[in-house]
DNA sequence: GTTGTCACG
DNA sequence: ACGTACGTGACAACG
């Protein structure tokens, strides 16, 4: 309804209009994303595309969040292309040269264009003084207006129909200004809006106010006076100091005043008819991809799907509350009728009953009592399932259609855990009708099932969710039920001569001391080293000084206890988390079995515990003969295949980094490739140290580099560090392209996709302190690389596994650590089963450069990674 | 339960 | 002025 009652005057609006016109001002916000984003955002020819990536990810950003019916892009009259005055304190300080934007000037109406806005202007006028027209005309015509633009003049515009989008700080956020909004921000209406802005002045067109007035004193007048007229009248009922400035400063305000006032009948060009028409459809999403191909807009591409989907983003359905009826049965009972049937069954197992749903109301359901789990599992083997963590039922033979657990991870992967009952609850989801717990949770999660489909399909996850994890659920039940061998006697040998160094260890570190303590207290030790042995401290911790590996390096020659405790430390750690902790766990054929979490890590990885097969030691010399325990069968063989620098190949491919690519192409180390390059040395002049180097540097890249990390890792100055780093993305351009397009796509999104994909929210990029935003950097790069090789490892995982059972081969794998398979093959099996595995892995996803892996045979687990 | 440390990728 | 490289899990000590 309109302010006087009346019902909309929809017959008088453009008839396509359902939904509100858009108003850009393209000079504002093209001005907004040049500066707001770094000038190293280019093709990969050098072309600069920083404000072209920032207005189409803004657009792409909005047209996500909101739909529009009707758009006009505004621009300034040509010939004062851009005012250049308008932003001073961009200039100031800032190497940015205007020549960079106006490069990528004629591009922009095309990209408005691209997304269905008209373009216009008028000679003589401003953007908004055109936006004031079509927001006054269309305010007439009943029709609701958004205008889109960086420059606060537009709030003046604002009505019941008319509110503005005005961009943040950046081009990150958006607030959306009503009349209220404009109120509580500024303390003065929309109609005050250029009073108040004669007073304050405008720092960034550089224009007076009256000085000692702010925004809190302008509002303030306002309130009390009315208008800027009323103030300058009233100068004498001001403080002496207050009522000099508003005389000699009033006309200057005035001056300001009549400058911020928007035209509202300039002849514009175009009607409201001209609007270009805001839809999404196949074409448009068609036109919209060939012009990101044609910047390199990569991530935008991938987030076209999304524009088809306005509106459902992030409401979950509506609350719904199921009555449900449950029937008790015998499984036995369950698997006759379940006979012949092909719709998936959702289930549910507690500690003493189980449940199946059976459709929406009915559920059956029965006690875990004899052989009725047993039985149970008989009768869903093989059927499709939906279960939230159906690898916890214990079902042999999953087949699992949905599960609600790995479901909501996808959706929401940063929760610490996923108990169906707050899953369901967050959801509005609630099932009645009965007391059985069990028998609840099997209607809950069918019913999840169903609201999740949408979600899943709405973010674009239904290929991740249904082909490579959901397979996967059963994969990892599998091997998690195979375990792997461990030579508990081989071990135990280990533990006794480990023992014995370590009884003798303590007696020499007490010896140094003077005194017995407890070494693995952080607390005692320091006492001992930092105030009774008063050797010099580094760091400190919330509770005292640190006595990590780092410090005692640099103690090491400081005093011969250092060492000692070193040893102890290695020895006491591989002690209690290995040689006496595995052991114990091993079942009553000497095998161990982990649990893989697949809806833990927030990159996508996977995870092991209870035992962590995924942390076994391998590199001391120690440590891998505690790895040479991890055995094969009695005449079978271990098989290790693992990915060759998979992460660096997935950073070459993103960033289309042609130096990087080459090195993979021409198949020379790559660490040593990047110190050739980052050292300038000669690629065979390349040493072990410097080489060491650059594979930190490398992996620096992968996890978001600072030079304070580099600097800590390879124990050098700050300064070189930093010297490295800049050396590197010097040589590499493409990389710190890529780094600068994933943090802007991030900081706009809000969230990070995989190349397969999977998102991971951060919202770190949005904290209140610098830190937690640089920590929000090294987020998104990080996440892009191991979140991809999370994926594709487990689609090779899928693959391989199903190579393997296709071949009818008895190799199975056994583990996987990130960027490893380990299979365990029967004798004869071990060269088939390593290239079936290799080919799985290397045909895991299409990666320029390709994917490679090692892949090595023996009867350990040590042997076989040679 | 949190902290420090350290095993792995 | 401040805190700092990504992702995990397990152990011992400590409050």
């Amino acid at each position: 309804m309109s302010e006087d009652g009346r019902p909309e005057q929809s017959e008088e609006a453009p008839p396509t209009s359902v939904g509100p016109l858009l108003l850009i001002d393209g000079n504002s916000l093209a001005y907004r994303a040049f500066f707001a984003l770094p000038e190293s955002i280019a093709t990969a020819d050098g072309a600069p595309t920083n404000a072209l990536y920032g207005l189409a990810s803004m657009l792409m950003k909005i047209f996500t969040d909101r739909h529009f019916a009707l758009g006009i892009c505004a621009w300034d009259a040509g010939g004062k292309v851009f005012r250049h005055e308008q932003f001073p304190e961009y200039k100031a300080g800032r190497s940015a040269t205007p020549d960079l934007l106006k490069e990528q000037s004629p591009h922009f109406r095309p990209l408005m264009e691209a997304f269905g806005l008209v373009n216009t202007e008028l000679p003589e006028f401003e953007a908004d003084d055109i936006i004031g027209t079509l927001a006054t005309q269309a305010e007439a015509a009943g029709q609701d207006v958004v205008i889109l633009t960086g420059d606060r003049d537009a709030l003046q515009l604002v009505s019941d129909r008319v509110s503005v989008l005005a961009t943040g700080r950046g081009v990150t956020d958006t607030v959306l200004y009503t009349p209220d909004a404009v109120q509580e921000r500024y303390g003065v209406s929309p109609a005050e809006m250029t009073d108040f802005r004669g007073m304050v002045g405008d720092s960034s067109d550089n224009l007076p106010g009256v000085p000692g007035i702010g925004e809190k004193g302008a509002a303030q007048l306002i309130q009390k006076y009315g208008d800027l007229e009323a103030v300058l009248a009233a100068a004498d009922e001001q403080s002496p100091k207050r009522r000099e400035n508003l005389i000699n400063s009033a006309d200057d305000a005035r001056l300001t005043r009549d400058l911020a006032v928007i035209v509202r009948d300039a002849p514009v060009p175009i009607g409201l008819d001209d609007a270009g028409v805001l839809e999404f459809d196949p074409d448009r999403l068609k036109l919209l991809t060939g012009v990101f191909r044609d910047f390199e807009f990569d991530s935008l591409v991938r987030r076209l799907d999304d524009l088809g989907t306005v509106g459902e983003a992030d409401d979950p359905p509506a609350a719904a509350r199921r009555e449900i009826s449950v029937t008790e049965m015998a499984p036995e009972a369950l698997a006759l009728q379940l006979a012949g049937g092909r719709d998936p069954l959702a289930v549910a197992m507690g500690q003493e009953r189980w449940a199946v749903a059976l459709d929406e109301v009915e559920v059956v359901a029965g006690d875990l009592d004899e052989g009725a789990g047993a039985a149970l599992k008989r009768a869903l083997a093989d059927r499709p399932l939906l279960a939230h963590d159906a690898k916890g039922l214990g079902v042999a033979d999953l087949n699992v259609a949905h599960d609600t657990m790995v479901a909501a991870y996808l959706l929401r992967p940063r929760r610490r855990g996923y108990p169906l009952d707050e899953v369901a609850e967050e959801q509005g989801l609630a099932v009645g009708g009965s007391e059985d717990e069990v028998a609840v949770a099997a209607a809950l999660t069918a019913a999840l099932a169903e609201q999740q489909a949408e979600m899943l399909a709405t973010r674009g996850l239904v290929s991740l969710f249904a082909d490579i994890e959901m397979p996967l659920v059963e994969m990892l039940a599998s091997m998690e039920h195979v375990g792997i061998r461990l030579d508990v006697h081989r071990l135990g040998e280990i533990a006794a001569r480990v023992r014995d160094s370590i009884d003798e260890l303590r007696d020499q570190i007490f010896e140094h001391a003077g005194e017995e303590f407890s070494i693995e207290s952080p607390k005692q030790l320091g006492h001992i080293l930092f105030e009774k042995l008063e050797l010099p401290t580094f760091r400190k911790g919330k509770t005292g000084f640190s006595t990590d590996r780092q410090v005692l390096k640099r103690l090491e020659d400081k005093h011969p206890i250092i060492g000692l405790i070193g040893s102890y430390r290695e020895l006491t750690k591989l002690d209690s988390t290995y040689l006496s902790a595995l052991p114990s766990q091993v079942d009553g054929t000497g095998r161990l079995h982990t649990t893989f979490a697949q809806t833990v890590a927030e990159t996508g990885r996977l995870s092991s515990r209870d035992p962590n097969l995924q942390n076994i030691p391998v590199r001391t010399p120690l440590g891998r003969e505690i790895r040479g325990a991890f055995v094969a069968e009695d005449g079978w063989s271990l098989v290790s295949c693992d990915y060759s620098q998979v992460e660096l190949r997935i950073l070459a491919h993103c960033s289309r980094e042609p130096a990087l690519r080459e090195a993979f192409a021409s198949g020379v180390d790559v660490h040593q490739a990047t110190a050739s390059e980052v050292f300038g040395v000669p690629l065979a002049e390349v040493d072990r140290d410097l080489r060491d180097r650059a594979k930190a540097v490398n992996f620096g890249i992968v996890y978001g580099i600072s030079d304070f990390g580099l600097s800590e890792q390879l124990s050098i100055p700050r300064a070189d560090a930093k010297a490295y780093i800049e050396t590197y993305l010097d040589r590499y351009p493409r990389v710190q392209n890529f780094i600068d397009t994933t943090i802007a796509a991030a900081t706009q999104d809000g969230y990070v996709t995989t190349l397969l994909g999977r998102r991971r929210p951060i919202p770190e990029l949005g904290g209140r302190t610098v830190q937690q935003r640089q920590l929000g950097e090294r987020l998104a790069v990080n996440t892009i690389v191991q979140g991809t090789a999370a994926d594709i490892i487990k689609v090779a995982m899928v693959r391989a596994h199903h190579a393997l059972k296709e071949s009818e081969l008895e190799a199975r794998i056994v583990l996987q650590i990130h960027d490893e398979l380990l299979v365990e093959a029967p004798p004869g099996e071990a060269t088939m089963a390593a290239r079936l595995v290799r080919e799985a892995m290397v045909g895991a996803y299409e990666l320029d450069p390709p994917l490679a892996v090692d892949t090595g045979t023996g009867s350990t687990w040590l042997d076989a990674k040679s």
